[in-house]
DNA sequence: TATAACATGTAAGCTGTTACATGATTAC
DNA sequence: GTAATCATGTAACAGCTTACATGTTATA
């Protein structure tokens, strides 16, 4: 999976993996993240696989940077995974939602206070994911006009996002109304 | 993880790994699921380190069944996961979203048909997570009346899997209307 | 008579996380 | 001077999935 989203990226334009780092965090995180080490690792990978080249570039005094570019068959291959349309449900893996179902016997404030922890992170998550909106317009529209197609699906994401902390806010909120009486 | 929810299906009753996997499809699945190849090696882990305990019951006639129950240091690790509250949001990975968020070239076509697909699935979900509210009910008064605290907190859960569920299904709507327009 | 449900396991492999490791530059 | 940002990697391990493997009983 986390090399069809390197291959996405990477048929945007040439990148590091460093780019790709900080354009995951900043965009798919809330679907899907990925530490530093995995994506390094699937770059080298899927250039012996033929998916990518990459050029080292030497930098006086800045670090270097391994830039990669997309190769026809990295492209087939992202074409050939879009084609093939998802069958079923995307499975769920919720921690928090398994410590609910275990908490019946749990010390009323305890539960409370993990309750309060979870609702102002879903709170400051929503108020992030306003802010989100406007940087990445603002980005293409500086760096790569030729996205602005793409940008109608990212927020469409984005959007997702929103309406899932949003339904997360709400649940939580009765849960600690639910706990208190 | 897996380990955990185990010893909370354990801390009700003891029960076999069969057992286990069926309560975890009929009430987890919506937010943790597991095969039962995970679930019979985890239980032969824990057993060995002193969690749980197990007898094999033959049985003449019928298949037979190792039944685990829950050793006070098991109860000693649930308890510890429980008390330790979550400090950050739950990750999500969601395949789905990210097919949309790279979806901007492709045929009109073969989107909207997996939009389709997908919305289906989100209804016919919520559909059934109403009857499993009967379904847990009706269980726990007959066989488990000790478990009725319990099942205030299993509702909740089943009640974020249906705003989860309403909360995709307005996106999809949205969605597709935006990719036929 | 064939399919579903009951019931338990092993093995190989893939994915992903955490920790270890290094080093330069820039901003405070 | 010290923390943050830039930049790339390896290694060990944990967690999870898929496939292989077997056998019984009840139901349609």
């Amino acid at each position: 999976m986390i090399k069809n989203i390197l291959l996405g990226l990477l048929n945007y334009f040439p990148m590091t993996g460093y780019d790709m780092k900080q354009m995951i965090d900043e965009s798919t995180a809330h679907f899907w993240h990925a530490h530093h080490s995995q994506i390094y690792t699937s770059l080298r990978e899927m250039e012996k696989d033929g998916w990518v080249v990459s050029q080292f570039i030497k930098n006086e005094g800045q670090p270097d940077r391994r830039v990669y570019t997309i190769t026809p068959e990295g492209q087939k291959i992202l074409k050939e995974w879009l084609a093939k349309p998802m069958t079923g449900l995307p499975p769920i893996k919720d921690e928090f939602i398994v410590r609910v179902f275990f908490s019946a016997h749990r010390d009323k404030e305890e539960i409370l206070s993990e309750l309060f922890i979870q609702r102002q992170l879903h709170q400051q998550h929503l108020a992030e994911y306003g802010q989100l909106d406007m940087h990445i317009r603002q980005k293409i529209q500086i760096d790569h006009r030729g996205l602005l197609q793409d940008a109608r699906f990212w927020k469409a994401t984005l959007d997702m996002g929103k309406r899932y902390e949003q339904a997360y806010l709400d649940w939580i909120s009765e849960l600690i109304e639910m706990v208190e009486s």
